[in-house]
This record gives C-alpha cells, structure tokens and sequence, in this order.
DNA sequence: CTGTCATTTGTAAGCGTTTTCATGATGCCA
DNA sequence: TGGCATCATGAAAACGCTTACAAATGACAG
C-alpha cells in the first residue's frame, strides 16, 4: 500500500515505525544538496532544467511529501489561512467555507476552521487557537467582536471581514454586502404591497453586527413610510427554526397581529411559515412572511420563500482571494460592494382587507 | 489594541515588523530557563508550584501565543487533525464536521479541512495536503477511495472511516451505521404499506459505497418481497434537488409508473417531492416518497419527509475522540454501530387504488 | 555529618526545512 | 586569452520549540 521506502529517518507513529521521506534522502538520490532541492521544488526557475527533472523524478519516485512544520518554521510562512465562523451548522456559513476552501485550494493554501457558536469567549479562543497554529490570514464574518479578540489580532497579519460592506471603524478590508440596505428593500417591498402592521423576527443583536443593521434596515423603511417598529412587533431570537415558530406563534395571540412579518434569516422565516400554518393561517393570503439568505430548500418550498439573496459563495471566493493576495505582499483593490438582492418568490402578497384587530383567520375576506 | 509589546525578536509582515513574543522572552520575564517555561505550560505536574505561578504569569503578561510550528517540529505532533469530506455544502457533511471541530476543540485540537466534491483526483490532492500539513489523525468518509489515496495514508497513522459500520476489507475503525440495513428498513416500511412497483432515485454509486450500499439495501428488502429493481426504476443522480427533480419527471413519464420512490439522500427526495407536485401528483396520497439524512427543513415540510435519520453530528464526535485517543497512543475500544433509525412522517401511505399502467392523476379513486 | 536517592531545573541537541552567503563554474567582452 | 560579471550550487546558520541528559538541590537515614 505505501509508497517504496527506502531507509532513512525513523518516526514514530506510537508504537509504529515507519520511515519517512525527507528532504535529505531526495537530495541524496538526485545526488545534490538539500539546498537545491529546496530550490527545485519551490522556485524552479533558479535551477537548471537538468538538475530540477532529477530532483522531481526522485521526489515523485520516494513519495516525498514534505514536512509542513519545518517549512513552516523555516519559511515563517504556514500557507494555511483561518476561517472564524460562528458555526458550520447554518448552510450559510457552510456554503461560504466550502468556496473559501476551495479557492484557498486552488491557491496552494490550507484551511484551518474553528467556530465560536455566537459566543464571545469561545470567538476569543478560536482565534487564539487559530493564530498559535500560526495561519497566514483570517477570515472573520462580521465586524462585531470582544476588545479582547481585536487585542489578539497582530496588527499586519491579512484579515478580511465578511458579510458585511464597511464597517464603522473598522479598517480592515470588507467583503459582503450592505444588510441594512437589504433589509430595507425587502420592507420596503411590504410597504409597497400596502402592509402598513409590519412586525420583525430578528437575530440577537447583541454582539451580532449583521443582525442589527438587518434591523435598522427595517427601521429605516418603515420609518420612510411613517411606520415604526414598537417593541411587541420587534422580536430577537436566536437563529433558529424553532424560536422563529415560537416568536411567530407570540406575534399571533398579539391583540393586533401584523399582517407581515420580516424575519432576520430563513432559519426563522422557516419557524414563523411552520407557525402561521399551524395556526391555520393561509401564506401569504392572510400574512405575508419573508426570510434573508436563501436557502436553497427554501426556495422551492410551498409556498417558496421570499428572501434576500446571500453571496455566500461569493464571499468565501472573493475572501480567500484578497487573504491570498495580502500574504504574498500584495495590496489587492478594496473590494467591491456585492449584491443582496430580494428575490420575490411566493410569501408575500398584499394584506388581507380585514379589520385592524380582528382574530386571525375567520374574520377574512371582509 | 495590542497586547504590550516589549522588545523581543522581530518577525516581519510583508512591511509591517513586529515584535513577537517567544518562549524565550517567557523565560527571561519568569527568570527561568525555556525548558522550563515549556515544562510549565506543557506538563505543569513537572514544575515546582511557585515557579509554575510565574511562568504563567509571565506568560499572559506579556501575551505568550506560542509557535504552532516550532511545537510541531519538536515535538513531531501537529496538534491538528484533518477533515477529508466530499464537500461542505451539503447540511449534513457541514453538522458533522461542526460537532467534529467542537470536540476536537475541546480536545485542544484543531481542525483541517479539504473537500474532495466526489473525485477521486480531488481526494488524492486533498489527502496529500493534509498529509503535507502534518495531521495527528484523518477523518474520512467512507472506505471506497482511489488505491492511490490510500497508498498515501501512513500506516499507523491515526485515521477512522465515517458514515459507515463494517467496511469490507477496511482495517480502519468505522464510526457510523449500517446504510444496507437502513435502506432495506425504509423499503420494507413501503412493502408492507402495500406498495409493489418501487423505484430508487440514488446516488451515484460509483467510487461512492454509501450509495452502493443503500441501493443493496433496497435491492435486499425488495428481494424478500418477490420483487425487484428492475432497470428503468433504478436510476443513479447527483445528490442534488435538481437530479432529483429530473429523475422523477422521467419515472413518472414511464408508462408504468412507480407508486413508491426511495431516494439515496433528502436532496433527491425534495427534487422528487417538487417534480411530483408539479405534475399535480398529491404525495404521499398518490404517491409515496422517502429521502434519507434527514434535513432539519425537510422535518418540516409540507408535507413532512419521511426518511432515515443519519446521526451526522454524533459520528462527528465520536470520530474526534476516537482519533485523539489514537494520537494519544491509547486502543479505544471498536466504535459500535450507530443507529440510523427510519423516521415516518407524511410522504407514505398505502399506494392509491388505480390500475397498474395508468397515467398518472385522473384515474384515482377507483 | 556524610552518603544516597529523589526531585527539580538547566544545558544543549535536535526537529526538517528555508535562506543567506560564499564558492566555483560559465560566458562574454576587450 | 585574461578578467569580470553572472549564475548555479553547496555549506551552514537560523527558525522556536521539546526533550534527553546532566547537574544541582534537598531530604533522609545511617
């Protein structure tokens, strides 16, 4: 099964002994230093053609693979970059790590990922981790963390924010888009459509800068129209199906229910559509309801979700680019803005005529 | 924002020089020598108790991160495990790598990650880079890989094999359940609902044994009941919705069309859900679906999938402390079998009461 | 009070690369 | 053909840590 392995340095692998390839027995069978090989395999164009086909002809005959620690010490350089999420469990983020790890890939660069689950101290920790693993970049979602976190950040070490376009003092590259601004298309297409009682679903605000611009987005909108967001219609739970359907059910015994309900993400939409369905409320003919990522399931569910469109991919694409770029020295263009945009699809039409006040169901078709 | 920062080795990054805290200035601090600040932080029973307070405090008074790759060197252990996964866009690879990464964690472990997306090419490139980056310990999953790849694997390196019990001929621990037996399970479930003409919409089973082996399970059951697999009913997708919603289209154009279809995973089984209602087929009245993985979003669905619960997450989990304790040169105990257990919900019911052969809607209720 | 042993700390030798610097070879021009 | 760049190669010094080994310290019994 293993590659032929010829004598040389011994590794334990506790209690196995198997010989390792390393840079010396490459030099040795190619016949020159180790120095050389070295060069031939990382700068080929410093060394003779000749000298470079013997030197990968017996790093492929040995199976060298190299010694990531050592060139790492070496090199000061560990070729791998860190990705702090707060978790790989919201297709999301999985989607966004899934392209930055394949543009990292195509880059020659690792991924190291650590997830800090919405909470400061487990954030602080991953990038503590991270950086002791010593990755040549970062990249964190969001602008919003611990003085404790920024602290840790050397000053110089590449590292992009994502999923959000500039950020208040902050000064580190963005890549992402403008939630407040998407959150406010999406309202204003409620308003638009003539709901005028919109209630909002959001995520904890705390510490989550995204989720508060989602929220001031919807703010913003409503207050265009004269509307507002008072407190019982304002909802901020965590991102999940369960608290959307539980804030929706809360939003349904309101005395004056909204006849929209815009939601922080589709994980909540998801609960909140789960919600009006169970309350035997017909979407979107007696409520209308929208999310904010489009997911894919959602898409093509009954009724389809209307949402914001994320560039999740795009974002981990665009990330590992510009860490890539600002390792090597480089001092790649700012990025651009990318788009969120709505996509209408079937949870959202105009409100029912119904009295303000009346009970749900029942009372409709006035 | 930076920890304090006294004079120390300077390290540059690409322009920007700062100074970097060693072991050495550690020591200089605590007044001791390095081994023994390494001693204190490492294996602190070795250390007098007071001088341990010092270089502590030494430690974190002057921000002492350590040097991932020095440690490695030395101590021929990287500290790292890695991920080797088909891709991280499916919710299901993505929850098992989360749970992964957050008991690596708590292991004091960190998390590499390569995805291969199904080829065989990819997975070689992958495993090579981990390999490269000095990984204690591997998770893969499944046991169908190039020889190739595991031609790459060091034996005695700490690896499982995931998503699967038992693999043929695989000496390495398998963390995970039985996917023959579970899909045999869900096809006898439509067996006995009174269900003769099953079809399958599976995944591609090439260089894919999960795949192969649900189809074997559905093979299996059918089998016991006299029945089989024929060609036209048997057909092999990308996990995909869209797959899926293209491989029902084509079995419902049969002019024999199934009245039960299983899916190889809850992706084809949604795309086939959509195709169904697009035809104006009410699922499960007219016909029966059943997925496998077992989607949060699917749960909830309308109507709700019926499909087999893969346990994602704790696979991860259990990976992660069997591959530590590998790496800590202990013989954890062979991983028992996970269960996959086969969760009814609403896109089964007794096939409809209409002639075999006829078109799809419109002959109902005979 | 001295010899022995256990325990704690320091010294220094790697760990496997990269990279600087020196050396030797080669080509080119006068 | 001699001298001077120019270039390819090798020797050896880091890189920052762990760890085997040696030394020193202290405890205790004879």
């Amino acid at each position: 099964m293993c590659p032929v392995l010829p004598a040389g340095r011994k590794i334990a692998y506790f209690g196995w002994v198997i010989a390792r390839i390393g840079i010396q027995e490459v030099a040795e069978a190619a016949g020159v230093s180790v120095a050389t090989v070295s060069r031939a395999l990382n700068t080929p164009g410093r060394v003779t053609p000749a000298l470079r086909a013997r030197v990968t002809e017996a790093a492929r005959r040995l199976g060298y693979l190299g010694n990531g620690a050592a060139r790492a010490l070496a090199s000061r350089r560990s070729g791998a970059m860190g990705a702090l999420v707060p978790t790989l469990d919201n297709p999301v983020f999985a989607a966004c790590i899934d392209a930055f790890q394949q543009r990292l890939d195509a880059h020659g660069t690792s991924l190291l990922v650590a997830t800090a689950g919405y909470d400061a101290a487990a954030e602080t920790r991953g990038l503590r981790t991270l950086l002791q693993r010593g990755v040549d970049g970062i990249l964190l979602v969001g602008a919003a963390h611990e003085p404790e976190t920024w602290a840790l950040l050397p000053p110089g070490l590449p590292a992009v924010v994502t999923w959000m376009h500039r950020a208040e003092g902050c000064a580190l590259p963005c890549i992402g888009f403008d939630n407040q601004a998407a959150a406010a298309r999406m309202t204003r297409h409620l308003v638009e459509l003539g709901h005028r009682r919109i209630a909002m679903i959001a995520g904890q605000s705390r510490g989550n800068d995204r989720a508060a611009a989602r929220i001031a987005g919807v703010r913003q909108a409503l207050a265009e129209a004269g509307l507002s967001l008072s407190p019982p219609l304002l909802a901020e739970r965590a991102y999940t199906v369960a608290d959307g359907r539980a804030a929706m059910e809360a939003l349904l015994t309101l005395p004056d229910p909204p006849s929209a309900v815009v939601c922080g993400n589709d994980h909540l939409a998801f609960g909140a559509l789960v919600a009006a369905r169970r309350a035997g409320l017909a979407v979107p003919d007696d409520i209308s309801v929208t999310g904010f990522d489009d997911l894919d399931f959602l898409a093509h569910g009954e009724p389809p979700l209307t949402t914001v469109h994320v560039p999740a991919a795009e974002m981990g694409r665009r990330a590992a680019d510009h860490l890539v770029a600002l390792a090597a020295g480089q001092t790649p263009p700012p990025p651009a803005e990318l788009e969120a945009p709505v996509v209408l699809r079937g949870t959202t039409a105009p409100p029912a005529h119904r009295q303000p006040g009346a009970a749900a169901k029942g009372a409709r078709g006035a």
